[in-house]
DNA sequence: TCATCAATAT
DNA sequence: CATATTGATG
């Protein structure tokens, strides 16, 4: 199993040193970081758009060896690993597809592998980036987006590793260090079913083997929080706000079963802490409060837009619609979503594309003749903190993909890569 | 490292 | 039942 440095290691030393110099260095806008001599392999089994692809990126000195043929490529790149840099996949592929092709290179060499499709349907994008994709490009794939890939790949894969300081072995099993097994654990587990489910699983465990396996712990799900919620706005005008009668409330008039009271204890100890939280600190901080009210940012959309470093998604900072979108809690019925679909970037964060507000944007920082419109609630998603955003994120917490549109994307719609701007000390 | 959840201890 | 602490998670 190589190590996660040998893309330092490997290559030529001064090379890389200048790299990563000229790298740091280009805040500037027009400059483009020098992609010379990356080992590039790309994968696509579109003879078109492989010939497309590997002219680009000859233009920007990528060193690109090609395959149309998958089960050609990974034979080379067992043998040949220590040669590559980046690993390129188209997604849609015979035999190994982009999925297939992540497990496989995440699992028996440490690359980073970026994911090429045409569409870039829900799944698509989520597969990928779950399975630690390093980015996902839309084909047919800009030079704008060649010109800052590898950046973007070198940043997201040296900051993470570096980022845990020197050690090396532990996180070898792909770039998030995720099982792929272990991904999907909330996937088949939805709506008002969730708890049940894992909590009959877990009494099923525990009876039939009682030593291996833990019990799960519960998930608050945003619709068991709501049901909680009415729970609680029920009995709060009889003061009988406890554990206790809240429980009572849920399983008799929600349906809800499968909790225990200290579930539900535990559950309104965070509830009211959070209230708490909120009625004695509305205020914000001078430079939060700054960041909230400043003006949207259109100047340069491309050039602000950021990288998350998990999942390779863009977000963009400054999309006020989104940031003040608020959830709907009502007394019945569904949880009204605002006009957004959220993405969960991190624990922390949700990455936003608010389907509101769909007028064409036109960027100014495209010379006229390369001018293109966008859309900027679908091309810049934002980012809502949660701590911004108490009601919204307590429920969504613990949801990898909360709602997607159920068609597919808006096909002027994409992630497009943005300019890493190298901020050390981002905000999110 | 850091924040936050749910579980558990007090 | 309320609150503090713990352990796990990402």
């Amino acid at each position: 199993m190589s190590l996660p440095s040998n893309i330092l290691k490997e290559r030529e030393a001064e090379t890389c040193y200048n790299e990563i110099e000229s790298l740091m260095d280009h805040d500037d806008d027009e400059d483009f970081p020098t992609t010379s001599g990356i080992r590039v392999l790309l994968v696509d089994a579109d003879p078109n758009s492989l010939t497309l692809m590997k002219n680009l990126m000859a233009q920007f000195s990528y060193r690109v060896t090609y395959y149309e043929n998958g089960e050609d490529a990974l034979a080379f790149l067992t043998k040949n690993k220590h040669v590559i840099d980046l690993v390129i996949w188209d997604y849609h592929m015979p035999k190994i597809n982009g999925l297939e092709a992540l497990k496989t290179i995440s699992k028996e060499m440490d690359l980073p592998v970026v994911i090429m499709s045409r569409d870039h349907k829900k799944d698509t994008v989520k597969k990928s980036t779950l399975y630690g994709a390093c980015d996902f490009l839309v084909k047919p794939v800009s030079k704008e987006v060649v010109a800052v890939l590898w950046r973007h790949v070198f940043n997201k894969t040296m900051l993470s590793k570096s980022g845990l300081g020197k050690s090396v072995g532990s996180d070898s099993g792909g770039l998030l260090g995720q099982d792929n097994d272990d991904l999907y654990q909330n996937d088949e587990a939805e709506g008002s079913k969730n708890v049940e489910d894992s909590v009959e699983q877990n009494t099923l465990e525990q009876i039939g083997d009682k030593s291996s396996s833990k019990k799960r712990r519960m998930s608050w799900t945003p619709d068991l929080h709501h049901k909680f919620e009415v729970a609680v706005g029920k009995l709060s005008s009889l003061d009988k706000v406890f554990p206790k009668s809240i429980l009572k409330c849920m399983q008799e008039e929600l349906n809800v079963e499968g909790l225990t009271r200290n579930n539900v204890a535990s559950h309104l100890q965070k509830y009211r802490q959070h209230a708490e939280k909120k009625s004695n600190a509305p205020q914000k901080t001078l430079e939060d409060a700054d960041w909230r009210n400043a003006p949207l940012v259109t100047s340069k959309p491309l050039l602000n837009s950021n990288i998350n470093l998990q999942t390779g998604l863009r977000y963009f900072v400054n999309d006020q619609t989104a940031a003040n979108a608020p959830i709907q809690y009502p007394t019945s019925g569904p949880i009204q979503y605002p006009l957004s679909n959220y993405l969960t970037m991190n624990n922390n964060h949700f990455m936003t594309n608010p389907l509101a507000n769909n007028a064409p944007y036109t960027d100014p920082f495209y010379q006229p003749e390369q001018q293109q419109q966008y859309y900027p609630s679908l091309q810049f998603p934002s980012v809502i903190s949660k701590q911004d955003h108490g009601n919204l994120s307590s429920a969504m917490e613990n949801m990898d993909l909360i709602s997607y549109p159920d068609s597919s994307y808006d096909q002027h719609e994409s992630f497009l890569p943005g300019y890493n701007n190298f901020d050390q000390n981002p905000r999110f």
